[in-house]
DNA sequence: TATACTATTATGTCTGCACATAATATCAGA
DNA sequence: TCTGATATTATGTGCAGACATAATAGTATA
């Protein structure tokens, strides 16, 4: 190596977090200190210290110092995708078929989760999405028939994630994972039997002033979300 | 503001992709131009992109720009911690039976995740923890015995979870996430119907030269997993 | 026409310096 | 011994300049 660069230095730092040359809980050298010792100026060591304290591994704090962490609390990163990313990812065939689309009264659940108005008429859709011509995903959505303008969408082309992402801008949202037995219509959208565990994800999704959509995805048996790295 | 901060930068830059003024797909202005609109050094503006690209809302190339991403991959980070923490942040009293601890043949299915020796002998470990008295998570473990020395840890006292973060260095490990009808062992020790949907995480553990540990582990019913931020 | 070489350009990184900020340590005075 | 002002210190951020690198565009040659 020439000289060193922030991510020698990262690696470097990490050898000797594993090696237990420091041990968690300690104060490690400062930047000065490090600097000097790698031949390189402070602000290539705090670079590389930042990374680290950005994914768990450090803990800094002003005048306090750096240490490692005590309790490693991994941040692991999920790759949230549109589902045709998602399937095609794989190398398979993505399909998409809208099932319902009506505009109706949105539910308790979702109007205490959004925050929005008790007697609310939402556009709901029901789809599904299919890798390799098998049912994927059943997504069960609620959608803000006030973001839907400009050029009407037809959703039984473009799914609504698809739509939205570039249609829509969103300010915040979040993201729930769980598992719960299949009711009646995704275990017949999914073609499983009723009580089957199926891996589920929930998002809110908000606009700078009102909230776009919510929406249930269903994933088929089987499925596994992975950390990415 | 007194100047410019790469925080206003980065703020700046998601409000215009948010108003649309820059669409996805869309090459922004360079650095250099956006550090003279802002009257801030290039370095400056630069740490605000990094970021913004690190967290999915741009792509970043030598030469050809920067752009607003088409399908914002948005990366969910998720914070995983140690399970007493887990129920320690929420409030709630932690509680750990161990409820087997034998050294058996590592079932083949852990075997070839772990990439492991066909007939090797491992530390079974069968544990539930508990939030307010509660079954919380039911954990089936298995852990390398050579990992396990120096002062052998009493795992009926300290969840092994606990005294590996503490005590063994690792250097990689995976994590996936999905859903599962309960099995027996599971439905008993969380108290629930057999059938019943449950989350599971499924963790491998690698050190720098062998495998340390690969756990499943089955959260009570009604368990969500969120996104931090 | 196809290919190899040569600018050109935007991002990526490093340096050395400066000052800001937050947390800690120190010490004087009541 | 407590309290509050002050000094110290490690990280946080910013700047200007330099060179590295990757990708593109353009040019010359076979």
């Amino acid at each position: 190596m020439t000289r060193a660069s922030w991510e020698d230095i990262r690696t470097e730092v990490m050898r000797r977090i594993r090696m237990r040359q420091w041990m968690p809980g300690a104060v490690i050298p400062t930047e000065e200190i490090l600097a000097n010792e790698f031949g390189c100026a402070r602000a290539t060591v705090s670079r590389a210290l930042r990374e680290l304290a950005g994914s768990g591994v450090l803990e800094r704090r002003r005048k306090a110092g750096t240490r490692v962490a005590l309790h490693p609390v991994r941040k692991a990163t999920l790759d949230i995708a549109v589902t045709r990313l998602e399937v095609e990812g794989r190398g398979q065939v993505y399909g998409y078929h809208l099932i319902k689309a009506v505009l109706s009264p949105v539910p308790m659940a979702v109007v205490s989760k959004l925050g929005i108005a008790q007697r609310a008429e939402w556009l709901h859709l029901t789809s599904l999405h299919l890798a390799d011509g098998v049912p994927f995903v059943a997504e069960d959505r609620w959608l803000n028939p006030a973001v839907v303008f400009d050029p009407a969408p037809d959703f039984a082309t473009i799914s609504a994630n698809e739509w939205l992402v570039t249609h829509v801008s969103y300010a915040r949202g979040d993201i729930a994972f769980s598992a719960a037995n299949a009711r009646e219509g995704e275990a017949e959208m999914l073609g499983v039997g009723m009580g089957t565990a199926l891996f589920i994800a929930e998002r809110c999704t908000w606009g700078e002033v009102e909230p776009i959509t919510w929406v249930r995805l269903a994933y088929a048996p089987g499925y596994r979300m992975l950390t990415a790295v």
